[in-house]
Order: C-alpha cells, then sequence, then structure tokens
DNA sequence: CTCCGGATCCTCT
DNA sequence: GAGGATCCGGAGG
C-alpha cells in the first residue's frame, strides 16, 4: 500500500489544472456524483472531449464556445479547475463540462457520456426514454439529463458538496481516441482528435455526425453539391 | 433589434 | 436513415 495517494482535495484541483488534452484519458473512470433533494446519482466517466481556450495560439480550438474571449455563459471555462461549465443547446439539451487548466486559461473537457454506478433508479426516472442501463448516460445532454444539471449548475464546484469527483483507483483500461463529435468546421476535424473513450465500453456514446439542416427558406440544392456523411 | 445555427436526442419510416 | 423539436448565445445593423 505504498502507492502515491490519489489527488484528491486542494490535490485533485491542482491536478486538473493542467491541459485538458492530457487530463482526458486519465479522467476516464473518474466518477462524478451529484446529490440533490431527489437523491443521488454517480456517473463513472467512459467518454470526454477537451476543449481550449484563446489563449494557445499554437491550437486555435474554433471548436470551443470561448474560442472567442470570454462571455458571461463561458465564465465559468476561465475560471478555477474543478468547477462544472453546463450550457444549453438546441433548445432542449443541458451539456456538462468540468473545467481544467489554471485560473484565467479557458480550457474544460465535455462529459460525453458514463456508465451509472449509482442511483439507478432516479437515474431511470430521469430519463424514462432509456432502453437500456447503457442508455442513460449515453451522450452528453442524456449525462447531463441523468445527473439531473442544468444551467443552474454552471460555475458550481464539482469537488465540493453536493457533488464529488473521484478518480479511479487503477488506470481504467485502454484508451481509444479519435475525432470530436457535433463540431462544425476545422474544429471537428482529425486535427483535433480530442475526444477520448474507454475502448470497448458499452456505453460510450453511439453517434452519427451532426447534419447539417437546412436553412429558412434556402434556395434547393443545385445538382451536385454534395454533403459530408462521414461518421 | 434581428437573424443564424448549434459540443443533441427522439420518433417515425 | 431522415426529419423535427425548440431555445438562446453571439454577431451584425
Amino acid at each position: 500500500m505504498n502507492q502515491s495517494p490519489l489527488p484528491a482535495g486542494p490535490q485533485l484541483r491542482e491536478f486538473l489544472s493542467g491541459d485538458a488534452r492530457e487530463l482526458a484519458p486519465l479522467l476516464l473512470g473518474a466518477v462524478l456524483t451529484h446529490e440533490s433533494r431527489d437523491g443521488v446519482v454517480s456517473v463513472r466517466l467512459t467518454e470526454v472531449e477537451a476543449y481550449l481556450g484563446p489563449e494557445d495560439s499554437l491550437h486555435p480550438d474554433p471548436g470551443s464556445h470561448t474560442y472567442r474571449g470570454p462571455t458571461p455563459r463561458n465564465a465559468p471555462m476561465f475560471g478555477p479547475a474543478g468547477h462544472l461549465y453546463v450550457y444549453f443547446t438546441y433548445g432542449m439539451h443541458h451539456c456538462t463540462n468540468i473545467v481544467c487548466g489554471p485560473e484565467g486559461v479557458a480550457s474544460a473537457l465535455l462529459l460525453r457520456a458514463g456508465e451509472i454506478v449509482d442511483g439507478l433508479g432516479l437515474a431511470q426516472l430521469r430519463r424514462p426514454t432509456s432502453k437500456s442501463p447503457a442508455d442513460l448516460a449515453s451522450g452528453p445532454a442524456r449525462l447531463a439529463k441523468a445527473l439531473g444539471l442544468t444551467t443552474a449548475d454552471s460555475g458550481r464546484d464539482a469537488l465540493a458538496p453536493p457533488f464529488a469527483l473521484e478518480l479511479p483507483s487503477v488506470p481504467a483500461g485502454p484508451v481509444s481516441s479519435g475525432p470530436r463529435v457535433g463540431v462544425a468546421g476545422a474544429g471537428g476535424s482529425e486535427q483535433y482528435a480530442w475526444r477520448f473513450w474507454l475502448t470497448g465500453e458499452p456505453t460510450v456514446s453511439q453517434y452519427k455526425a451532426a447534419k447539417p439542416r437546412a436553412r429558412r427558406q434556402a434556395a434547393a440544392a443545385p445538382p451536385g453539391t454534395a454533403t459530408f456523411d462521414q461518421r
């Protein structure tokens, strides 16, 4: 039992102050817990994506909400590591990030998928449309829903009650990586292979590339205008 | 102020 | 496999 202790408390926050791309594989297998009035739900992270801020001129990240600098919405991403950044999208979905990097530097990990390891009943109550336990948090909006998180939680400290974050006691297993999902433009290309997941995990999100939506009053597409359909 | 389109999920075919 | 749902952040006039 002479192993170096896992980062916890202030050490964990310091640990999270590193580069999100390096932290991403290390956070796979970590367990995020949220206790609410309705009960406790814990998710073991199986898939995350790194997003950076405008500070790193060597790696501009056009896929990041912070690409154009700080705004009221993305402010938590510029704050201290270990806090949550939750945003609302598509008029109906919430997605959760854990802020990384030193204070003042925007960086975060989008929590894309996980396995419910505690509070299965409550998670099922929150996600009645899921068909199996593996579906409960197999997608960023599903994960946020299962944990009961909304924009009201954005900026809150994930390392303090009613939240908790625990790193895996042993490396969680083989890690795969690939391009980020649903990011329009260059930010979703192979150049940004900042999505990491636990190889073979059934909870990893089965995703389709975000399809470009028809614009309002768009003229009919000229024939031969091929659209991308990558998977 | 108006307009565009998204770090998505679900249902129906 | 395709389309709809349904808000709001951010940019530009």
